[in-house]
DNA sequence: ATTTTATTGTGATTTTAATAACATTATAAA
DNA sequence: TTTATAATGTTATTAAAATCACAATAAAAT
């Protein structure tokens, strides 16, 4: 499956919970095509993809969707997550409820810096030295690294090892994921890295300001 | 020019610049393909397409490479911009040092909270009265929106009306630019929103751990 | 000076994602 | 019961971005 349609599952699915906190039902794909910014068909196709189907003409049930859409989203599991990095955006992150209201729960902290450690809060910061027992034995898969540059990559060498997953990474270094070694470079990805950088993200934004304001091309 | 071509050309950067400090002077279309995980082929047409061209056999100049792509994302004027919410995510970027080393100056904080004003720190957090009279008059064309969902709208529209043209948006709503509205809806973007939503990223990352656990296909 | 080599620059091809178009069919209306 | 309608589901088309492939050529080697 392709990466573009699973983000559009997790929009869906934010709005459909919107519409069905409205008091509604049913919903066309039209409806929802608008408020994506995509054709219906794409919406359609979506859906057809995922084996869900609609109703001639009264469209698709919400709570269907949104069932469905939870299925593959895995959402019936618990979310729990670490934050490797506890400085200003690690703890940030932390305390962000925006996680919490869609069921991620973020188990601890990590930080090299011992003052840094803190077993009282609501969320506990561990040393780093803990970190891979604590992955292993609450059986982890996804993390946020939250680090200096300098020590992204050994932070994410020592979590993959350990059996995470999936990284969210807001170290200013673009991580790639490691292939499977054993079948020497034709393996499928072990594991999957959403970097985001927060200066390019602005730096493109400049970009687009720019345009605008010069070459009326 | 498309979006993905930018933010190449902000990887581009920050890796030869990592090359310089190395001492490096010159660079093929190979090494920045490898590093970035395209084709070099890609890289010669982005290159070309900037109109910077290469030797025939001595590759790229770095610094006439790092010149160029500076000049296109419009890093020779200051990149100042502005933090609408300082709760934990917005006061976490105000904070943030990465976007300094890269030239981004946050140029104030606004919040509608009277606890979180201050004009004691190093970065002032103003009332949200003050934040059209701040944009005009400092001429600020790029902010980050870290409000809460139901006040993100609102916020949005106030800024826009300001002059703000690129949006950060770590909200929990998708924000979707308005069209230039004297051209009926022909008219292109009047600006450029950027929507990080943190939930939809983890909510992605556990959909692709579940698969790697699930079915073997 | 000539030949070889390594790299650029670009046209052709492939791949991928999204749109457009339409045949199908469940519901509603007559 | 028949007809009309409004939505789905899917196939064909278009658009866009990346890769492939190779001719052109500057530098290095002989």
């Amino acid at each position: 499956m392709n990466k573009e349609i699973v983000l559009r599952l997790s929009k869906y699915k934010r709005l459909l919970q919107k519409l069905k906190a409205l008091g509604l039902e049913k919903v066309f794909s039209n409806n929802l095509g608008d408020a994506l910014g995509v054709t219906p068909a794409l919406v359609r196709k979506d859906f057809s993809f995922l084996k869900i189907s609609g109703n001639k003409r009264g469209g698709y049930s919400i709570d269907e969707l949104i069932q469905e859409i939870d299925d593959i989203l895995g959402k019936h599991h618990p979310l729990d997550i670490i934050v490797v990095g506890c400085g200003k955006i690690g703890s940030a992150l932390m305390q962000y409820n925006g996680l919490s209201r869609d069921g991620i729960t973020v188990a601890a902290g990590f930080d090299i810096r011992p003052e840094k450690v803190s077993y009282t809060g609501e969320i506990p910061v561990f040393p780093m030295e803990n970190i891979e027992k604590f992955i292993r034995e609450k059986n982890i898969k996804v993390a946020v690294i939250a680090v200096p540059e300098n020590a992204a990559t050994d932070v994410y060498e020592i979590m993959s090892n350990a059996g995470i997953r999936g990284f969210l990474n807001f170290s200013t270094v673009d991580l790639k994921c490691s292939k499977s070694p054993d079948k020497d470079g034709a393996g499928k990805p072990e594991c999957m890295v959403n970097n985001i950088n927060l200066a390019v993200e602005i730096e493109n934004l400049f970009y687009y300001v720019n345009q605008r304001n010069g070459e009326t091309e």
